[in-house]
DNA sequence: CATCATAGACTACAATTGTAATCCAGGCAA
DNA sequence: TTGCCTGGATTACAATTGTAGTCTATGATG
């Protein structure tokens, strides 16, 4: 279980791409400046570095290299959880889940749509999906 | 929602004062050195960094200071939950739990406390107890 | 053709973090 | 007394991260 070696700046990068992809620099580029306020340049400093750790690929096309995710969203995320999880709450999710009800920070839906997660897991009890991909890493 | 600036290893000093509180910074080292391989200097860079970051107080005895948390653990680890959901989930939990429930990663017993959790929850209590989490040793 | 904007490679640079070491003052063993 | 150990303050230093900038080759444009 190595962890996800990709920073919070270099995941608005992963966002694109999970969006669409693959795609090319210029337009990671354009559809990342949409919603942060950076130089093109920064964006592509941050293709690189995930190049560089192996969380995205490239590939040459006709007027340059295109790029998209090596995990998709859902692994990332659960790579990412996991870790967390693993360093915060030892492992264990419940009392995340706790703290969280103690801040009021629950709101109703959440409560409703735990609850029937809860359910679909008690019955299915295997996977409600069929991912695996497996690994960890994160701060905060 | 502020962000609680503790890194990881910073966290190992405050779960010792989580134990017991307020100890001098001798006690401390001498408590975090158990488990973690570190050089009493170490520990005591950590200390006044928490210090500077007002995630502790000092106060003077005879012989010394003494420190204790500013936050209890539960506050500091519903502070920590938020930010990471907030960041990776739009501040919501449950897709956490089913990205944990898809990695396989939900043991029988975390369903269990999860179901009871939400049970509970369901009945409008609006604090749930459930505690006791566990102190990492390693970063991962 | 001359120029100019772009992509990609490399470089920059401060703040944060992990992990100490140095320097100094005071108390304690010899 | 003298010299060591401890605690606190200050400093160190490399890796990572956020946020670019420079240099260069190249294709698009006037």
């Amino acid at each position: 279980m190595k962890d996800i070696p990709v920073t919070d700046a270099e995941r608005l990068v992963m966002e694109a791409l999970w969006k669409s992809a693959p795609l090319t620099s210029g337009e990671i580029v354009e559809r990342v400046c949409r919603s942060e306020d950076w130089s093109p340049k920064t964006v592509r400093t941050l293709i690189s570095r995930l190049v560089d750790k192996g969380m995205i690929n490239r590939h040459s096309t006709e007027g340059g290299y295109s790029y998209q995710p090596v995990l998709d969203r859902a692994a990332f995320m659960q790579g990412k959880s996991a870790s967390f999880v693993a360093r915060m709450f030892g492992g264990r999710v419940a009392p995340l889940v706790a703290a969280f009800a103690e801040s009021r920070s629950l709101s109703d839906d959440d409560l409703r749509e735990l609850r029937s997660l809860v359910d679909a897991l008690e019955k299915g009890d295997g996977s409600v999906s069929d991912r695996q991909d497996k690994e960890s890493g994160d701060n905060d």
